[in-house]
DNA sequence: TACAATTATGCTCATAATGAGCATTGGGGG
DNA sequence: CCCCCAATGCTCATTATGAGCATAATTGTA
């Protein structure tokens, strides 16, 4: 009763079937953010790829999951050995020059990306051969403010902003670009707002900054890619409850609290965390305390599962800054 | 320096090279849920397909344009004959299921789904051949709830809804379903949270409602990427100022409720929303008033596009219903 | 012309939600 | 027993929200 709907002329992008007709050929992979929370810093999965970081990514089988979802699930599994405690679809990657060589062997890559959780208490991860688990700040140190906003990536950023926004082709593009550049880094006032992470990676991208940054070198634009997850996770984490998916199941406030300035990379008011947490019923004592560290030991907590059907949608209202 | 990557075989999804390999082959294509407020009411650009209303979508060429953005841009220019006002990627679909008939003879596709919107002001889009434009609440009826939650759709969701819910396989699953439901439609006393309306069409499908239910026809999963559609569009509304995309240049205060409104599908307290639009000083009165229609002559005012850059992300912060 | 109907705007008030800190409580280690 | 360290409890001033009452301009009507 559906015809395969070959596209109409008029509504195609280009030509109609141009997968067959055009001089390029398309080609689709999965890509995976797989982030966990171990040692106490927040960790993102990665292969080794032409000696670069690398997102881990393969070829999608057409014919071996029936939803994409699934083929993500599966495939995150196989690579971590254990089961994705959150994943959801982060972009489609499509840009023609985001794998140079393979555009000019006429290969246009689109990658499917996605966003995924694994809990803490896998601590025995048998990762996959070649993978390994890489701190996230070491690949976007300047995301990370939770010890102040001078510390991380110093003042070679700020002077490439700088330079930057005084080096607009016409006034115009540098007033924009100044803008550009409050909005992102607060170089003007504007509160820094963890979210903005692609934004941030975008500039610094126009600047220069990241050619000669040094730094852990990523291959392709995964770079890009991890920012863009970054960004979408912060903003995840104020309207869903996704934090407890990297906690193990049971964890006290400052366990919560530490995870959740990791993501968000910034430093919260600790008394405020708490009231906000607890009001909100997004976790319930246990009875038990930790065997702690330093001074009075801590309750252990639980996340309360129901609150996934109570209220609108919780997540963290994250509080000021501490 | 970069190889074309072949996938490695333990990363793989499934076989390396797997659209080479395969039994199946992926055909991409774009889909585009264009948006705009036209006659006082939210309306999505359609065209027909074979009898149904359909997403207007079109094979993706990889050689016409460097971006994906840019790609759906261009095309979505061809479709309305107007700029669009803001666009960004929603989701790829990809259920093998979502097109069987292509599935059957060995396709599989993919579909990249846009959201975008284009303003009012262009009541004269010279639309392309075929495609016209549709109110979303009669492609998405019991999504408006502006008038009340009784109206839209009447108790013929609610009696589908509570069939669903006694049918459970098991006890499990039965309350699995009355959570669902309680979140989807505050059947137990959960707030209605417009946001989850890709829940609920998930819901109503797996009861089997759509099928029955009549109304509109619409091809093959487009109503289901038109309620995710509109989820992601709800929930964006509330953390970054886009509604004004959709309206012209200059409008009254009710002009701007009156389209968040129909965005949301609820109703709002009007001093309230005032109160909030005005201090976080998203828009900015023109000394003029218009030339109204009812009582008192309102006051025209715009858009401040300065917030863009000002705060942490501003948006709609929705004041509590009327 | 005065009045009624209708919509825009102003304002008030009680009730939450937030941002900042001070004060106490239990443990572990000299 | 005393000191240091985190975990918890609480307070207080400020801001944000939810609900309405009260006025102000216009248009249509008696």
């Amino acid at each position: 009763m559906v015809t395969p709907s070959r596209a109409r002329p008029t509504l195609a992008p280009g030509k109609a079937r141009a997968s067959v007709s055009s001089s390029m050929s398309v080609v689709v992979e999965l890509s995976a953010v797989i982030v966990a929370f171990h040692a106490g810093r927040p960790q993102v999965l990665t292969v080794e790829r032409d000696g670069r970081a690398a997102l881990p990514s393969g070829a999608f089988d057409p014919s071996m999951d029936r939803t994409l979802d699934r083929a993500m699930r599966r495939w995150g599994q196989e690579l971590t050995g254990v089961r994705l405690g959150f994943a959801e679809q982060l972009y489609t990657f499509g840009d023609i020059d985001r794998d140079a060589a393979a555009a000019k062997l006429g290969e246009r890559r689109l990658s499917i990306a996605y966003l995924a959780f694994v809990p803490d208490s896998s601590a025995s991860h048998r990762d996959a051969e070649a993978a390994e688990w890489h701190d996230i700040y070491e690949l976007l140190p300047w995301e990370d403010r939770r010890a102040g906003s001078e510390s991380a990536g110093g003042n070679a950023i700020r002077s490439a902003i700088d330079l930057f926004c005084s080096n607009g082709a016409d006034e115009a593009e540098s007033a924009r670009r100044l803008e550009r550049a409050d909005m992102c880094w607060s170089t003007a006032g504007a509160p820094w707002d963890p979210v903005r992470s692609l934004e941030r990676y975008e500039l610094l991208f126009e600047a220069g900054f990241l050619a000669e940054a040094g730094g852990v070198p990523m291959a392709l634009d995964h770079r890009r890619v991890l920012a863009s997850a970054l960004g979408r996770m912060r903003g995840k984490l104020t309207y869903r409850p996704v934090v407890f998916e990297l906690l193990p199941a049971t964890f006290t406030l400052s366990a919560l609290q530490q995870v959740v300035e990791a993501l968000i990379g910034v430093a919260l008011h600790k008394q405020n965390f708490r009231r906000l947490v607890e009001n909100a019923r997004l976790v319930e004592g246990t009875g038990v305390r930790s065997a702690n560290t330093g001074g009075r030991p801590a309750e252990l907590f639980h996340f309360r599962r129901e609150v996934l059907r109570e209220r609108s949608a919780s997540g963290m209202n994250l509080p000021g800054r501490r």
